[in-house]
DNA sequence: GATCTTTACGACAGACGTAATAATG
DNA sequence: CATTATTACGTCTGTCGTAAAGATC
C-alpha cells in the first residue's frame, strides 16, 4: 500500500470515472486503473462495482474512503505542523 | 513522501540508531539512511540531531512522530475495516 | 581506531505511457 | 459503435545492497 494509491483511490472514488481523476491528478489510465487494481488485491476485496459508465463505490469502498480521507489529511497535518515548529517560533 | 519513509521514520525514532532500525524493518543501513535524508529535505527541516552515538529527535521530529504514528495505526484501521465489512456481515 | 552515518555505484524491480484488447449498453 | 476499464509491452526512473568514505569521540 502506497500514498499514491491511496490518493488514486479517492479521486476516482470522487469523480465516479477512472479518465476523468486521471485527468485531475495528470496521469493517464493504465497506471490509476492499476493503483485501483493492486489495491483491491492487496486487501482482498474489491471496492468498486465496474459499469460501463464508469465507477461506483461498493460498501467495502465507502469504509475505506473515510479513512483514506484521514490518512491523507493527516500527512498534511505532519508536514505543516513541521514548518510550523521550525518556522513559526523562531521568527 | 512515502509511507515506507515514515516507517523508517518511526523505527529510527524509537530506536535510536539507524543500524538498529535498519535491522528491525529487514533493510541495510543505506536505503534507511536515504529515508531520513529524503523525508528532511522534503519537509525543509532535520528531524534528527546526529551524534557519533546514533539518531536524537529534534524538535520538529517529536512533532512529526505523533503524526506519523497515526498515520501508520490510520493505515492499519483502513485495512481491518474493510476486512471486516468485506468478512463480517457475511459471515 | 571504533562506532556511527552517509555517499558511490552497479544491478534489479516497479511505474509510466502508447497502443491494443475486452466488455457493456 | 461509442464509451469505459483493463492488459501488453517497451522504456526509464528509482531503490536496493555491497563497498568505500566521512565524521566524531
Amino acid at each position: 500500500m502506497s500514498l499514491t494509491q491511496i490518493q488514486s483511490f479517492v479521486a476516482v472514488a470522487e469523480e465516479g470515472h477512472v479518465g476523468r481523476a486521471a485527468h485531475r491528478l495528470h496521469l493517464t489510465q493504465p497506471p490509476l486503473s492499476r493503483h485501483i487494481l493492486a489495491l483491491e488485491d492487496e486487501l482482498g476485496a474489491p471496492l468498486f462495482e465496474r459499469t460501463p459508465r464508469g465507477m461506483r463505490l461498493l460498501p467495502a469502498g465507502e469504509a475505506f474512503l473515510q479513512h483514506a480521507r484521514r490518512i491523507l489529511s493527516e500527512v498534511d497535518a505532519a508536514v505543516h505542523t513541521v514548518r510550523g515548529v521550525v518556522g513559526g517560533p523562531s521568527k
